[in-house]
DNA sequence: CACAATTACGAGGGTCGTAAAAATG
DNA sequence: CATTTTTACGACCCTCGTAATTGTG
């Protein structure tokens, strides 16, 4: 019976064109090729090996029985990684969220409900944006929009407002509210994964200077101790509160405001019943974050 | 590491639904495979079982491994085949011919060249007999015509004439020379397996009824049995002497004659050498047989 | 209690490494 | 004569089978 060991002792001598080579490669001696390639030739019944010289090279049948030997240790391979990630894919949760935000309440609240599962998520945001659930690239997503589907479930989160956050002594401090053209121009400090947002803040301030920051605390800190405008949100305030001694100002735009949705496959309504009963408690106490 | 022997078991569990099954398929005792089992869980690193019964059950996991299993099973039979089926062919001339006659040449010619090697002969003749040897599914070819073509070499074999052969109380037995139009609508007797002669007889004797026998020798018995009248050639009355008190009468039509040549694609020209000289020798006593 | 799978332990086969021999230029 | 492969032999690992144990209906 020809095994795996033996066709990975053939490759490595093709690999490396002669037995010591390979022994040294595979941490083993030559005897062991040598007699490795023996049994593979007995086995199939044909000879692998020119063996005029003193250095063994492969005939035409070894270099077929190599190739096929990569196509067999290639697939084999193949089996453990797919398995491996058929079993890591079973045991996880994840969520495409349009919005950081809705991921501060959804990660949290799956952690809880599935506490053997994984939780991955990622930020993303296209037109296609359902096809994300459809190919099965998640089992949840959190859209802006609500969606009527036959094969969809689609659940109210909450709806997010923003905010500018200048500090006291910024020329805007004292305004009752902004708009998106009162602050196209400025510099702004921005998170770097926004979702959506991104595009709303391309689209309504194109002028406006962003310094970009991808880490989330850090970007708190740099808010703290700058005088830039930066953004905040109705669950931002409700999370960090009012201690960073900045004031926040609602931008009036449509655009500033955001309800988002979670949706999952309906084959998967059993799976998120408790959780889809948490969505609704949820969504009934808006605009503050809840821990 | 996985082995080919492990993925061997599961495949046989899978398929018998049971280890005792499995186990009894394999000629192996349960405790084996139960064991291969927890190995290939152990290094995939996932669990492929259902152990919650006394009953085991693959699970998604394991559904999963023996599809994947069942591919590189399949692929290290298949590199064993194919190596095999490699080695035989490169030890092999093959040659297809248009008609019986010249493999009585040239197969024992190869067989005296090449003594290390199989001869396999097939008959055949259709209308784009040199693509034959194009796509490699013969080294040689004999063909009714010569052959100009860039990557080919042909040589001139010889011309085979066909007779009537007919017992002496034949009515057509007086003849000096007969025509396809004097048989057809006779009964005769054939050989099966006539290439390009088979050709010849349904297009200028479409009547005439053939009793046809695959078995050589048989046909030879049968012939000096039956008054029937049959065909024989200057190559067959060459073969098997003048014994079988018959009268052989040459058929004046042009199509009764054949001129056989041997070709190989130039590549081969070395490898054939010997071969073609010896060719040359044939060539220069035609229409006669030689041992 | 019957049936199936798992653990325990000893036997045998196979692969490995070291060392010596053979082959080749 | 040097380099490389092949053979010889002993050690160890690993798979297998038998028998006892566990688990399930």
């Amino acid at each position: 019976m020809i095994e795996i060991y033996m066709l990975i002792q053939l490759v490595a001598i093709a690999d490396c064109g002669t037995m010591s080579g390979a022994a040294e490669k595979l941490h083993l001696s030559q005897p062991a090729l040598s007699r490795t390639v023996n049994k593979l030739e007995d086995i199939i019944g044909v000879k692998l090996f020119d063996r005029s010289k003193n250095k063994v090279g492969l005939n035409d049948n070894g270099r077929l029985a190599v190739e096929l030997a990569r196509k067999v240790i290639a697939e084999n391979e193949e089996l453990i990684e797919r398995v491996r990630a058929f079993d890591m894919s079973s045991r996880t949760i994840s969520v495409c969220s349009c919005a950081p935000a809705p991921l501060w309440t959804v990660v949290p609240l799956l952690s809880e409900l599935f506490p053997d599962m994984k939780i991955s998520s990622e930020m993303k945001y296209h037109d296609d944006f359902l096809t994300e659930l459809e190919k099965d690239s998640c089992q949840l997503l959190i859209t802006p929009f609500e969606v009527n589907e036959a094969d969809i479930v689609c659940r109210l989160l909450f709806t997010e407002q923003l905010y500018l956050s200048v500090p006291p002594a910024h020329p805007l401090a004292g305004y009752a509210e902004v708009h998106f053209s009162d602050l196209d121009g400025e510099t702004m400090l921005l998170f770097s994964d926004l979702g959506l947002w991104h595009d709303v803040h391309r689209k309504y301030t194109p002028e406006t200077r962003y310094i970009v920051q991808s880490e989330y605390e850090a970007l708190g800190e740099l808010i703290k101790a700058s005088a830039l405008p930066s953004f905040s949100s109705s669950i931002t305030m409700g999370m960090q509160g009012q201690d960073n001694n900045r004031v926040n100002i609602p931008i009036a735009d449509e655009a500033a405001k955001a309800t988002f949705y979670c949706c999952w496959r309906k084959e998967d309504s059993k799976r998120f019943r408790a959780f889809a009963k948490r969505l609704e408690e949820i969504s009934a106490v808006p605009l503050t974050y809840r821990n």
